[in-house]
DNA sequence: GCAAAAAGTTAGCTTCGGCTAATAATCATC
DNA sequence: GATGATTATTAGCCGAAGCTAACTTTTTGC
């Protein structure tokens, strides 16, 4: 092996380790917002609904006590996403509707996906609510893609 | 509306508001394990490429810091997954190998399903470690159908 | 309009998974 | 085989997201 190709080998190999290691760094990123999105999304359901979200409600469909809850939304409401008074309902911010609104649109492209593959309702929500975090704008034009055509 | 009806809309919904809190509960669950499996994949691999899976290599490769991956290399130990003797290098257990074994499967299969949709290889690297974790047995076998027949 | 039930909050605990700074051990090179 | 570089560990910090227990506020029903 010559030098050249020697370090031709260790630079190309370099290049995947990094690029790797930036596919983990995505991924982690993605997860940070995950919760938030949940959230957000489930609020806008129940506001859609009910017309408020009320944290009880929120706590029963997450599947999580009311203190979680309560901590979630000092988060959200931190970050900007919902306004919140005491002992009241909750509502979204303009951020906040904005993004529920891309969440749903994406929860819907990768669900009539999973079903369009011939999944079974209740799978395919369950796993629409875990991949649709980790789906790339490419990845979810493919998957509607498909959808559209089959 | 009768009694009856409001009884069955009632419980209808009741149902349809336990499955979806169960689909939350079940996301997070997976997220529990995400960590452990990335990891464990990675030391199969690098035992694969190097005979040892060294914690500096861990930590390139997972975009993490050192002590990041001594912590993390902790719960892994802990949970009966690799076996560990100070300042070496870890080697995985019987059962970190089983699940590096199953991880392996699934990733595969994520990715060339990725693929055969169409996807360039980097974002389907990419989407595939954030999706991997999140897809059920049915999804999975109905992606491995779809990668083989097309 | 009051009492009981329901809902919301606060305090305080846990685990996980990141980080930096400091220390200790191993390895490589002369 | 000493020494400098690399690697590994430890200590200690942080924030997120879960929990229970205890308390306050609001709502409801008589």
């Amino acid at each position: 092996m010559t030098d050249d190709e020697n370090l031709d080998s260790t630079e190309a190999e370099a290049r995947a380790v990094e690029s790797r290691a930036e596919a983990f760094i995505g991924v982690r990123e993605a997860r940070r917002s995950e919760v938030a999105e949940d959230y957000v999304e489930l609020i806008a359901e129940l506001i859609h609904e009910n017309g408020e979200a009320r944290p009880v409600d929120i706590a029963t469909r997450m599947g999580v006590t009311a203190p979680t809850v309560a901590k979630t939304l000092g988060r959200l409401a931190r970050d900007g996403l919902i306004t919140r008074a005491k002992y009241r309902s909750v509502f979204l911010t303009e951020e906040g509707r904005a993004l529920a609104k891309e969440c749903r649109h994406r929860h819907e492209i990768v669900l009539r996906f999973l079903l369009s593959l011939g999944l079974d309702p209740e799978t395919a929500e369950r796993d629409a609510e875990g991949i649709e975090h980790h789906v790339s704008e490419r990845t979810l034009a493919l998957f509607a893609a498909f959808s559209q055509r089959s």
